[in-house]
DNA sequence: TGGCGCGCTTGACTTACGTCAAGGACCGGC
DNA sequence: GCCGGTCCTTGACGTAAGTCAAGCGCGCCA
């Protein structure tokens, strides 16, 4: 397993194998004693001191400001504040709290739920490097609450800034309208697969869409590491723990993916896209 | 039944009862041609010659422009372009067609759906008078169909307008993003409706939500009139017709509420709403 | 490095809801 | 006022996924 090393973007920020993106050698150390296999065989460029900019960021080209220009990007990176690393299973924020602004992930992953009034939780969603979330919040309050699944970090977009933003900068405002819709497109898309897919086709379809989300941000497509739990995956997709590893286990018979712990070897990405739009749901 | 008549209401372009506002004798005869009860015994008033301003409406209250100041009205109405009527299962637009703008719901009703790569389709939403939709276009192109659930007629806010009103009209602008935020909270709770609730409970929150959505129009929240069929129903809570059928029986049986055919009559709103959160899902 | 607990797996059994099929009611058009 | 079609209802039956319970093992912490 290759330990070829994207140095460039380790020093902008980002090994291309973790999730790493705001380095520092406590950050570093503390991800490299999580992670089950060490891709990270660096030897020096860590403990680079760095306030990372927008401009230096890896993610760039798919954060939000991606949509841009130069000048505009400078006026925009003033108004964005680095949020301290979070452990895992803290909260950025809950269902209720006041809405604050805008969150992108900027390294490890965070889920959002919803809870029902007899205390039962719906994930509604996984974020993953790059990914905005926050926008239920603009009614005043958040309806979810979210989480961090790992040792992660976010970048802020206060509300003062958006309105301060949108103003000035109508590509901004643009860019947030497509997000916003992005997100409805994403959750009216779960809504199908929840009520008209089995739960072969939806974990297939998770898989899928994963897999996809990891290689476009310079991860493996085909290795990927999951930083939620049977549980969390379970919720989100409808299905109960049990199910969820039933199937894994089938996927394994088939040679379709190897499912080992949190370790997810895709073997048939083909197969499995069939699996998801294949003859129809239940 | 009371043909005591909101003759203002109806001057103003809506009868309580009824779900028309966009009067005239045409739309009226039509109208009253596929209303089961005739609540609307009229004599006069009818043929009001009129081009509703916003002002006007009598959804002022419920719809978009009721965050503005009256100075921001007057700017906001000319934006708003009066679409004409549409027939029962009429697209307004559908899948994949460039955006165009958002609609309210100006009398009648209508279904959001996206479709499965197989065809296969999933109702997103039904609005009713005053509600806004359309927001799922803001990325460029509409992820779902829109169709006319029986007579009904909106108005648009074109895209350009859009564009231009938020910058003079910060209100505005907050009030389209609090009615985004509003569309994926509600969507969000439909994933875990879908994903955590019984049909009894799926069904019985519909019937609740469609409840208080028709008392807020001024219409009864107790008797009301189904404008989508029992497919649609049991579409978009990811049941089957059948299901939908047999769970009607049982509110029947239970002196919860009295469906026949498409006409409603609530019985025992307590009972359902505590069905709703009532112990747990599946 | 070793121990403990949570998270995962596996099996046996249950059930809510879907599927299939047939008949009935309503509605709109001629 | 009759006829055709669509929408709705009802019953019999099947099954995908849930529930319950028990054991295992990874990974976290001391």
């Amino acid at each position: 397993m290759a330990n070829h090393l994207p140095v460039d973007r380790l020093r902008r920020g980002l090994c291309t194998r973790c999730r790493i993106n705001d380095i520092s050698v406590y950050n570093v150390r503390k991800y490299l004693s999580n992670v089950g296999f060490l891709y990270v065989a660096v030897s020096s460029g860590f403990n680079i001191p760095m306030k990372l900019t927008c401009r230096d960021c890896s993610l760039a080209e798919l954060c939000l400001p991606r949509a841009l220009s130069p000048d505009d990007m400078e006026q925009f990176e003033t108004m964005v504040d680095q949020r301290p690393a979070m452990a895992r299973g803290n909260f950025l924020y809950q269902t209720g709290d006041v809405f604050g602004g805008l969150y992108a992930v900027k390294s490890g992953s965070f889920k959002t739920t919803i809870s029902a009034s007899d205390g039962e939780d719906q994930v509604t969603g996984f974020y993953l490097p790059g990914e905005l979330f926050g926008f239920d919040g603009f009614d005043d309050h958040y309806s979810c609450s979210a989480v961090a699944l790992e040792h992660s970090s976010v970048c802020e977009l206060p509300l003062s800034s958006i309105d301060q933003l949108v103003v000035k900068l109508p590509n901004l405002r643009r860019e947030l309208d497509r997000l916003m819709a992005r997100e409805i497109t994403t959750d009216q898309s779960m809504l199908l697969q929840l009520s008209r897919r089995t739960a072969e086709q939806r974990l297939a379809a998770f898989l899928v869409s994963l897999s996809l989300r990891f290689r476009q941000r310079g991860f493996s497509g085909t290795e990927l590491r999951l930083s939620m739990s049977r549980y969390d995956i379970a919720n989100y997709l409808g299905l109960t723990a049990e199910t969820v590893s039933r199937l894994f286990k089938r996927l394994k018979e088939h040679h379709l993916a190897l499912v080992n712990g949190r370790t997810v070897i895709i073997q048939d990405f083909e197969a499995l896209h069939r699996q998801v739009h294949g003859s129809g749901g239940r």
